[in-house]
DNA sequence: AGCCCGATGTTTCACGTGAAACATCGGCTC
DNA sequence: GAGCCGATGTTTCACGTGAAACATCGGGCT
């Protein structure tokens, strides 16, 4: 079983992107590559190993290595060595060789560099465990398109039992996200298309689901050009409970009818529990002064001039 | 010279990301890449040359390979062949030989496909057209940081002798996203640090660009925990226009008038050329109908209820 | 049956990014 | 000197993303 992430409440942010949740590992994947008390059980500690022993493996998805990289990682290595152990398993396939679950890249710089061994960090994992881990590895990649990083999200939870929670802290965004994605794959096929051909944002899309129509309020959303705000009205539209609708309908009543009394754009944010904000339109300062007098009462202080 | 970009104005846009923009090349590139007039003095159309005589560039600063994507390509070169000629140049060290200037994933795919022979484009390119051209791809890559960003753009502009409207349209994003970021260079170097480390964002950084002492505003910012809009605020306090000083003054004393008349929180957001609004925030139905009953005046018409 | 709690579903909206809009500059022409 | 225009500088704010907050559900326990 992959472990369980660890997480830390309250945690404080800082601003803009994350630099160590863009580049680094989630929490809960450090632990296994390392740094923390193993996974799955373990075949001693970290020992070296002659390199050509080391093979990647079958399981693993894709992978991305930067030329520039791998020849500043082979430098590094040639200077100062492999630092951190490469997590391998025992070959299934191949008595006495060695697969790579993770730290291929090091590995191949470390082949760059012509070390003749390379210390490892050898685990028993299944299949499914090698899985999990590359798995995770891809959902950190920054250029998953929303349906792409839901199915991994379901994979996770359904091959691997994780919670929302769990998942979460893998990959280093709130169980919300994780949440609202995997609620994206709910949606017809349609709106699912949309979604992927970009016609539509994830915001969008997640707005649609639960809504008696989606793939028709998706059509007036793409032939309108609405912003996800207003899809979030939209899709919130039918069908309505009699008391907002009237609510809104009074609403809208009043703001016609103060509009015309002083001829000015109205909108009233109504919030039933929380009150709301009225707010008035005006062009010219002597608009201005008006709704002010009228706000004060004729026998208001005279109100000087901007 | 690199080819002027040329920018279709008025283009509509889809919702959420754009994939031709994520994904594919921005316009003035893939006009250089062979399906458009070619820059630089052509050597003929396409012609297919033997595979081992094509090789990398030494100028190409960064170059990511998915496995998968390699294999996946592989696949397709075998049974279709290389269907876009790789653009490529006499290799300026080994007569008869190629340089790649564009298209080394599918030469790399071509010999896992086991090709013998690759069409190729080929252009007399100098040094600096092949680098403008590496230029451009790395600035397309999603990861880049601002200030790295930003120094693209710079060499583009000094070294190529591009306007931010070419160089807008070369990496697929606005003018003014160009301008924006060439002005975060301009930033003392402690800020550019913060900026560097996550601790500002671009948004809080451009937002002191001029400020009499960016690297104290900076610190307040970090400190207190401000968001990008607070900080825009915050940099155009000091040192402020009478006029426009006074003005917010007078609107202050406005807002506070009017909320000690009517009893209820006022702000007013006011533009000395558009007019503006006038807000009013209320926490119950009375409040809003004593605010209707003034804004109409006594003998207004009786508000209905909600 | 009722309560609690972990897990999940859903909605709202603050946020920084990015572009529109506006402002300024300098070279060129008349 | 005035006007124009391309280029650049600057400010404002709409936008979708992502998380907080709230809502609901179901299992376990009493």
């Amino acid at each position: 079983m992959l472990p369980e992430p660890n997480r830390e409440p309250g945690e404080p942010e800082s601003h803009g992107a994350d630099p160590a949740r863009r580049r680094g590992l989630a929490k809960g994947l450090s632990a296994l590559l390392g740094d923390a008390p193993a996974a799955g059980p373990a075949t001693g500690g970290a020992r070296t190993v002659p390199i050509e022993l080391l093979g990647p493996s079958p399981l693993q998805p894709r992978r991305l290595f930067a030329e520039e990289d791998l020849a500043d990682l082979a430098q590094s290595i040639a200077a100062q060595g492999v630092l951190q152990p490469i997590l391998v398993r025992p070959d299934p396939k191949a008595h006495g060789r060695y697969e790579i679950v993770a730290g291929e890249r090091r590995w191949r710089a470390a082949q760059r560099a012509r070390l003749h061994e390379v210390p490892v960090l050898v685990r028993e994992l299944r299949d499914v465990e090698v899985l999990g881990i590359a798995l995770i590895e891809n959902l950190q990649r920054a250029d998953l398109n929303p349906l792409e990083e839901a199915s991994g999200y379901q994979r996770l939870a359904a091959e691997f039992g994780h919670t929302q929670d769990a998942i979460a802290d893998l990959v280093g965004k709130s169980r919300s996200h994780v949440a609202n994605a995997l609620r994206l794959l709910t949606l017809p096929g349609e709106v699912k298309a949309w979604l992927d051909a970009g016609k539509l944002s994830a915001g969008h899309a997640r707005a649609l689901i639960g809504t008696n129509d989606p793939v028709a309020l998706a059509r007036v959303i793409i032939a309108r050009g609405l912003n996800v705000r207003q899809t979030e009205r939209l899709a919130k539209k039918g069908p309505p409970r009699p008391r907002t609708q009237r609510a809104d309908a009074n609403v809208k009543a009043l703001e016609h009818d103060l509009a015309e009394a002083i001829g000015l754009d109205v909108a009233v944010r109504h919030a039933p529990k929380h009150g709301g904000a009225l707010t008035i339109k005006y062009k010219t300062l002597d608009q201005l002064y008006d709704v002010v007098r009228r706000l004060k009462g004729d026998s208001g202080p005279r109100v000087r001039s901007l």
